[in-house]
DNA sequence: GCAAGAATTGAACCACCATTCAGTCCTTAG
DNA sequence: CTAAGGACTGAATGGTGGTTCAATTCTTGC
């Protein structure tokens, strides 16, 4: 019983989900996400106070299978240059990949309430991004700066260079390693 | 006549500004702009389509405004990297003037027929930069790099650096030259 | 088996707001 | 001065989609 409950309250999130993927945030009507979980409109209520605390856990939880993928590829390099280039491309891989999904979660109209949640999903990353450039000042492999801004900066300019190619469906082939080179310049990594 | 039908049209459109400054474009009923610009809901729909057209306008407006203090600013100075110093110096501190204004223009969730309008607001900042890292590249001032990338990376790391001073109401006092210093950095300005 | 209670249903409800329009007021040309 | 034509009014309209709830179906403890 307390397992089915939860197993509806999983299908809802991946329905919203899936729809998402496909649609936009603008697909999502309660009553689209409800049929495609296979429950009836009313029943996503039983689960979710109101549509934007349902569509608050969406983005919450869409937003930490990124951040995770991208810190996943971050542990695996040695130095902060590496780090943030393995940073970039999976951001932007996986965002190109699902571009509906990425452009739903970076920028697309939503409720002001789950617009909430996308600024903890930013500061996420900025804070992934945070903690490297802190080690890489430590450490001497950067320049002096301050941590916080820079990461917020490099998030803004990861999000608007991905904006224009989600938007088209593909980035061209040198917007990655360009985007790259700024960054690292951006930081003072060491040519 | 003709004179009195342009002016009311012109109230509406400082209205509907007024409005977004003073409560953002969620303020922003059609009721509303017409109460403020002193004319009755109907009379709006004499001088625009729709609400969408109107607010296009709007946007395109103010955001012309911005765009020419901040190409005002630059024009004044020399360098590269002292214009793009004054840009970063004009965006922020316009922006931390009218802080529901910026929000609005720059993050608010909007129409997305108005939120095409962003697009081309952000835009002309890129141009604006790009022109400029351009003649840089050229001239020797900058190392050899994509300009409209390069560009679009400024503008968006400049945005996202200004949410949270603008969600907070105010900046610190290091925000600005760290976001200069960074800027400058990834440009390749020599130091 | 069998209540009692919870979960589910989905059609109806309602709030919100952009948009419309029939009546009224002004302007202006003759 | 006066009629014609356009501008203005603001209450009424309509569509959308989130939210509710009485009826129904299922689950569980006795």
């Amino acid at each position: 019983m307390k397992a089915r409950l939860s197993a509806s309250r999983e299908r809802i999130i991946a329905a919203a989900l899936e729809i998402m993927a496909g649609h936009g945030y603008a697909g999502c009507s309660v009553a689209a996400v409800a049929e495609r979980a296979g429950v009836a409109t009313g029943s996503v209520y039983r689960h979710f106070p109101t549509k934007a605390d349902l569509f608050a856990e969406v983005f919450r939880t869409a937003s930490q299978r990124e951040v995770d993928a991208v810190a996943r590829a971050a542990a695996l390099e040695t130095t902060v240059a590496e780090r943030v280039s393995a940073i970039i491309e999976t951001f932007s891989g996986r965002a190109l990949q699902s571009p509906r999904l990425a452009y739903a979660l970076l920028a697309e109209p939503v409720d002001p309430a789950v617009d909430a949640e996308r600024l903890v999903f930013r500061r996420a990353y900025a804070e992934l991004i945070a903690g490297y450039v802190a080690s890489g000042v430590a450490s001497g492999e950067l320049p002096p700066q301050d941590p916080e801004l820079t990461a917020t900066a490099v998030v803004g300019a990861l999000a608007e260079a991905m904006v224009g190619p989600l938007a088209a469906g593909v980035a061209g082939g040198s917007t990655i390693p360009s985007l790259t080179t700024f960054i690292h310049r951006a930081l003072g990594v060491s040519p």
